[in-house]
DNA sequence: GCAAAAGTGTTCAATGTACACCCATGC
DNA sequence: GCATGGGTGTACATTGAACACTTTTGC
């Protein structure tokens, strides 16, 4: 019953934030075969004394020099054929983090060439079985933000109904209707309004907003539909 | 950046199904250390030129003979400790079977005592984290029933409308309307109603339904809240 | 005829959806 | 003063929730 001990075990992990209200996902280039040259999910080999979030933890660390950001585990792939001439068995995060908290960093090595962000909707060629990890990735972030408060994990600290509002529908891939968006957001209690207003543009200044830590206990049925 | 290969990979699949209107997982005693005589859910290694649904499929077979049941992979657990003197990443499963299809195999091994159906509500200490991958494999099941058809994978071919009910309560551990519950159903339109009646009780006899294969595709927030 | 489960509608509340105009600011 | 995005309310439709009595059968 026991088989050869061959399996190698890795995370991927997908990362999205939001800049310029659009919906963006970290990928590094590769620098070496197999797949030379595509751009790839950042992961990593999992430590043997290593939990599996810690794994995806360290790699998000290693890439962005982000802590303290949304991280749930997503699938886990592992055909035998997804990966050239090994057994590789990958067990796939997502993670939201707000781009005003980050500085990317490329690492020593000579096995990445390139790391940056990509809008989501317009992607190049993905190394492996990345395509399919990330669309699973998008489908579950969609989900999520149906019945759960998680678009905060993209925004900054303080942000405008407007910003929100571009967040959703960058990750929902839709418009929505303003009146109703405001409303159902209010009405939900998780906000907390500043006494401040943006002052960088030449229009009417937008009152800011934050996410309310404590309304979120306990609930059920949050954001669905809007 | 490569680690020692020593990561064991097994999938264990938490079996669901319903029997007495009452939701039983399967589970199989175990004959040998760790954990001897401890309740466990089934599971397996992986091999190497399986993919891990197919190995969750072999194990599934290996313990009931049923084939072509809903399987669906549920979440990874790998912290180190949670497998005494090894190193074991667990995919693990949710299956759901129709009581009415199956046989239970014990294998011919000496490393199972007893297989048997357990109320999910009435439950012994269970082997390694296997509590924890039970309680998820709960949680996934009572989300996927609001908005999924999912009940219809534990339920004979033909079934009524009160059983179908008893089904939802026993998974979401509530009591349901009479009224409006079946008027749900009805108006999801993936029942067909057949000409055929329970008899055996000495009660009123009540038609027999079936599930509407045809009527999933494209479909959204089906059975929410009911 | 009675016990036991099957079957059936209506009212009310809450939520979602569609939709158009005035406001505050910088230039 | 005008261009630009910010901000607001109402009417209607849909959905969910509460609730009690009649029907059919075996004994």
């Amino acid at each position: 019953m026991f088989e050869q001990k061959t399996h190698e075990v890795t995370v991927d992990t997908v990362i999205f934030t939001i800049r310029k209200n659009t919906l963006k996902v970290l990928l590094i280039q590769r620098g070496h075969e197999p797949f030379k040259d595509r751009w790839a999910i950042p992961g990593g080999f999992v430590g043997l004394s290593e939990n599996l979030d810690e794994a995806a933890k360290r790699v998000l660390f290693e890439k962005t020099h982000v802590k303290d950001v949304y991280l749930e585990q997503l699938y886990t792939f592992g055909n035998p054929g997804r990966y050239p001439s090994a057994r590789v068995i990958t067990v796939s995060y997502v993670a939201l983090i707000r781009s005003d908290e980050l500085e990317l960093h490329a690492q020593e090595g000579l096995n990445i060439q390139q790391i940056n962000w990509h809008p989501v909707y317009k992607l190049p060629e993905l190394a492996f079985d990345h395509k399919d990890i990330l669309n699973y990735a998008i489908k579950r972030l969609r989900a999520r933000l149906e019945y759960t408060p998680i678009a905060f994990q993209l925004l900054p600290k303080k942000f405008t109904l407007t910003e929100l509002q571009r967040t959703y529908e960058s990750i929902l891939d839709t418009e929505l209707d303003k009146r109703n968006f405001r409303k159902k957001m209010i009405s939900l209690g998780i906000l907390k309004e500043y006494d401040e207003f943006t002052k960088e543009s030449s229009k009417r200044p937008a009152r800011l907003y934050g996410f309310n830590e404590e309304s979120i206990e306990g609930r059920k049925g949050l954001m669905t539909a809007i």
